[in-house]
DNA sequence: ATGAAAGCGCTAACAG
DNA sequence: CTGTTAGCGCTTTCAT
């Protein structure tokens, strides 16, 4: 159907050494062929077929994207920063999502490797050193975001301990006293990334920690009923994990009566773009996605150009605490 | 680097032909050697290279979507749905943003069409007959969604025009008479479909034509302005073309002490996640995203297969009105 | 300046 | 049941 440099060759009375040569404008050519060969190239809607391309250069210009979810704010932020950026290197971008499927994940990341994506950005629900293992054998540049797999995996984030520890800061000098954490299990997922939540939570234990508050774990997805009998005074403030979190405990307790920032601390995390129809304006994290992004990518593409950098390489992006009315 | 079929011949001292076979477990062969042949296969990481069957077979399993921005709630429910559609058939998909760049979409669909994608899903914001052509050149199946491209264009969405003429309609019988239309710039767009919104400026017309109410189109993204100076009553309801635009209005509004469904009516379209956490519940239209992702594929899937399918064929989709308290 | 030939890794007849 | 051969469309080295 489609028409090739041989057919090409077979109309312009060349070689098909020549054609390349015109199509791809290397090495000495005649000028008077090279315009004729071009010119019966655009007649006849010549397009190089680029699977034959990458198949004999071993290249593919384009890196492809694992990520969760795109209905996640967060990550349909990733994946626009991350598209952008690599575009403007001149590579494109395959994006597949994973939906928090461990295995599917390894599937997205086989067939990415299989068609000989340059790199690969990966936020992973998996890890530990056997899937570094499996990510190696993958023979794939990778760089991991949000979610550190193992040591040996390039890696790009905020920190989200020190984040978490900051935003708990802020709520103590805020004068609260019960702190009620809440947070997705950290056994057991579901729909988010773990090992963020988790990191968070080591940045609340810090920041409680030989402080007189009271603090309570919400580790459950069940943190509703919870609430629901819990004596809720203008000291208890509750300090999530995620925006998702803060705004379901703010309707939560607002079908009660209470408001926050008047009744109650609350604090989320993300600065997901929801928040700017929220009122009160609920006190959050920027975790900077656009600059993760943009350093990841930069990454990448040192891996990808020169294969001798060394690994380990871990790059931490500054997070910003967003000032609300919710404490 | 990788291990080859041709590599595995020689290990296992069978032609690369038995070798295929056994992996492919295609035609006769003997379930000894069979085994053998699988086993060093496992054992030495064999991993079929995709992009080498795909330039054989003239299929890769793929489908290409093509999209504007993952940031928009609805473009990233519809990645979402999409991808899960496809994957229970079995096939991969690959996702492209865009960004509401003309020369861009092309770009990406050249792309995929080059990279022998089976088939793609395209939301475009280019159309015409000239467009059409550019289309029907890639020689790939292609069903959009959400914009109708040309008559000929395969086509899944719901009716834009009657979905606005029928929350038009609810917001008169609620008894409004001074309804004011907010939409996006029709000409020279920025950063929306603008099919789509045409389409409801349609719908909004219809509703009411020959009926005594006044109307006011505001279709510049300088709404605010003029709403500033606009004097509200509670016969003043604003009919938006999405969410954004509405709870946009509510914010500014409320900043001026009127509330939506107290002081003024307001309907929004598209019923987006995020108005879970909005009060007042705002009024909109619910536009089916899953059911469109759904027939979309469906579709995409006849015209790869049977190539014989008649084109022209477009499916409309159920919306649905949501119920809110902003009217 | 142009051409011939080998190769990327896999598939798919057609023989035997 | 197994092997031979040609080919997908492009790149690249080496001649001429």
């Amino acid at each position: 159907m489609a028409i090739t440099t041989n057919d090409l060759a077979k109309l312009c009375g060349v070689s098909r050494t020549t054609v390349v040569r015109a199509l791809n404008n290397t090495g000495r050519i005649n000028d008077a062929t090279k315009q004729m060969i071009l010119k019966t190239a655009k007649e006849n809607g010549y397009k190089p077929d680029l699977l034959a391309r990458s198949l004999a250069k071993g290249k593919t210009y384009t890196i492809g994207m694992v990520v969760l979810d795109s209905k996640n704010r967060y990550f349909a932020q990733m994946i626009s920063a991350v598209s952008a950026e690599a575009e403007k290197l001149g590579y494109g971008v395959n994006i597949n999502l994973h939906n928090n499927n461990p295995k599917k994940e390894m599937d997205k990341l086989k067939r990415m490797a299989a068609y000989k994506m340059d790199g690969i950005i990966l936020s992973s629900i998996n890890e530990g050193e056997e899937y570094r293992k499996f990510l190696e054998e993958l023979g794939v540049p990778i760089v991991s975001v949000d979610n550190m797999i193992a040591e040996d995996i390039p890696f790009v984030d905020i920190s989200q301990r020190k984040a978490m520890r900051a935003a708990t800061e802020r709520v103590l000098e805020a004068g609260y006293t019960r702190l009620v954490f809440v947070c997705p299990p950290i056994e057991g997922n579901r729909d988010e990334n773990i090992y963020v939540h988790k990191k968070r939570l080591e940045g609340f234990e810090q920041a409680v920690a030989k402080r007189k508050v009271e603090t309570t774990l919400l580790l459950d997805w069940d943190f509703g009923k919870a609430i629901e009998t819990m004596e809720i005074t203008n000291k208890t403030a509750f300090v999530c994990t995620s925006d998702e979190l803060a705004l379901d405990i703010m309707m939560q307790l607002r079908s009660r009566g209470l408001e926050a920032g008047r009744d109650y601390g609350l604090h989320g995390f993300d600065d997901i773009d929801t928040l700017q129809y929220i009122s009160p304006r609920l006190n959050s994290v920027n975790n900077n996605v656009e600059m993760v992004a943009k350093e990841a990518i930069q990454l990448l593409f040192q891996l990808i150009e020169e294969k001798e950098t060394d690994k380990r390489k871990r790059i931490i992006v500054p997070y910003e605490l967003v000032d609300g009315d919710t404490l």
